[in-house]
Formats: structure tokens, sequence, C-alpha cells
DNA sequence: TATTGTTATACTCTATAACTATA
DNA sequence: TATAGTTATAGAGTATAACAATA
């Protein structure tokens, strides 16, 4: 089970995964999200609600348009919603130019909240991308914004959709 | 619905959520594991089987190797093989080393599906990665692989364990 | 008629636990 | 006693559909 770094790398490249970009992701993405988790656990935030009222906290944004921005469904989105009120975190303002919508306000506790989160992530973020050589820091951040707000914007229409997790 | 790139990517500039790795390498996986969904489709390989039977291609690997390879939990690994073997792309045999263990074997049919799967997803992942300027491409592989490889290699303990998607 | 937000629920799919056979 | 593989199942959590209020 205990097994090195250079075990480790030895064994990617044996299996040819280390050329395949959607499995690095996916690793990537699942170490980095159980990692979030588990340091977002001890002020009781999980990292997608942490996404949510990061992006409430800016501007007025509706459900909807917090839901879009972030990429979750609006019956997930609901359910982050309820958790994050319910720990007074936020509060649903009814919009007042629109009467179906809801702006999602963030309430004095949950900037703090927000603040202590942003504070914990930013440091572990650092961490992880201090691992690698100072060229591909820069680089990674650059590409993965690129693709994300470009050539992998949308998910494409897909027969047996894709679930998302986390 | 339709969204420009240009907008697209104020959107999240504005939420914050650009400077966020883990929400980048969520969004990137997601919708890059559903395009491979998409593409793969037509010749009837999930994703993840194409892992396994890539894993699988080049030595004698028993199922539990290949499993603790691509981080699959044994139980979800006995699935796999059970759809590859279904449709004659590998074979169990049994290991004449230990008899409790079972050798994933690729079948000719097999390693031409294999080939034929490594073909497509290496078009599709050229295409994402020309979509970056040409220093980004191999920097944001680089540093990938080199996260996979050391300090995202596994995934920490987690109170409540985030599960694996893909 | 379309959209926001909600509720209820079906469905997918992973991980846990328990078991067999080997080591 | 520990490990490889299997089976069965519970459990988590997303997406679908249907609904109410408003546009």
């Amino acid at each position: 089970m205990e097994s090195t770094v250079k075990e480790r790398s030895i064994e990617i490249e044996s299996t040819g995964l280390c050329t395949n970009l959607g499995w690095l992701l996916s690793q990537a993405n699942h170490a980095m999200t159980t990692e979030m988790t588990a340091r977002l656990e001890g002020i009781g935030l999980y990292p997608r609600n942490f996404c949510v009222i990061q992006a409430a906290s800016q501007d007025d944004r509706t459900q909807t348009e917090i839901a879009q921005a972030i990429g979750l469904d609006k019956t997930t989105m609901v359910t982050s919603v309820d958790e994050l009120e319910a720990a007074g975190l936020v509060e649903r303002v009814p919009s007042v130019t629109d009467r179906r919508a809801r702006i999602i306000r963030v309430t004095e506790q949950g900037a703090a909240k927000a603040a202590e989160a942003k504070r914990i992530i930013g440091e572990l973020q650092e961490e992880i991308l201090d691992s690698l050589p100072a060229d591909q820091r820069t680089a990674l951040m650059d590409g993965l914004q690129t693709l994300v707000g470009d050539r992998l914007a949308e998910p494409v229409e897909c027969g047996r959709a894709v679930r998302r997790r986390d």
C-alpha cells in the first residue's frame, strides 16, 4: 500500500496513462477535491458550497445565474443554498425586478466564513502549485483557465450523459 | 443558453472561480469525460474501460495491479473486467505463480479495439491541446503529470470520503 | 408560452461488508 | 492471518419530471 513517488511515476508511465489527459484530469480532480473536503471539514463547508458562496459574494446574483456560472444543475443548487441558508451563511432575497427570482445574499457571518475558506483553500493551492517547477506553475493555471473558458467550457451532447461529481 | 467564449470568460472571472484550481480541474474533467464518452460511444467503450484495457495491454498484470494503477476500487474493477470480458476484449487468465490472482489478457479483438480507441482519444486530445497557445500545451501536460505522480498521487484521508466518478 | 425556483423521486453508481479460495 | 477476487447490498447524490408563481 505504501508506494514511493518514484514507484508511482514508473507505474503510471508503464500503463500509458500518463499521456492520457482525461485520466490525468480525473486523478488530479479526485485527489484535489478530497483534500479540499478534508481541509474544509473543520469549518463545516463543502467545496461545492464554497464555490456557491464565493460566486454569490461579488454582485447581486440570482440562484440560476450562480448555478450556471459554476455548472450546477438547478436542483442541486437548491440543496446547496438550503445548506448555506440553514447555516446562516446566505439569505434568499426576492429580486425587485423579477419576483420569481431570488438573489443569494451573503450574510456577514457568511462573508467571514468565505474569507476563512478562501484562506484555507488558497494555502492548499499554493502548497500544491509549489510542488511544481516554477515554469509549470503559471502555465498550468493559465492552460486550465483557457480550456475551461473556451474549448472545455460546456460539456458536449452525449447519449448517456455523464453525471457531475463535486 | 447560447453563450460566447468571451461571455463565458467574463462570467468565470467575475465569480473568482478562475483562480480556484479545484474548480478548474472539476470543470475540465467533467467536460473532457463527457466528450470522451460521446466519442467512444460509437465503438461501445466507456472511458474507464479504455483505461483498463490500456493498462492491461503492456505487461502481464493482475486485476488488483491494474485497479491500483488506475485508482479504481477492486469491486468497481470487477464490473469493468466483466464488461470487457463479455465483449470479448479481455480474458481472465489464472496466474501461474498465484492461483488466487487473475491476469487480464487482452484478446486480439481487444487489442484492435484499444488501438481504435487510442486513435479516437488521441485525436480529441490533440484537438483540445491545439486550442492552447503552444507554450501552455506541454506545460499543462507536464504539470498534470508531475502532480498526479507526486503531490496528488494518492487521495488524502478524509472523514466523509469523496466518491470517485469516471 | 417560457422561466424561476421548489419538491419528490427515480436512477445510477460507488463503496462497504461478507464470503471463497488460496497464500 | 492476510490477500485476490467475487457477490450482494446499502447508501450517497445527481438528474428527471412535475408543479407553483410569475414573466
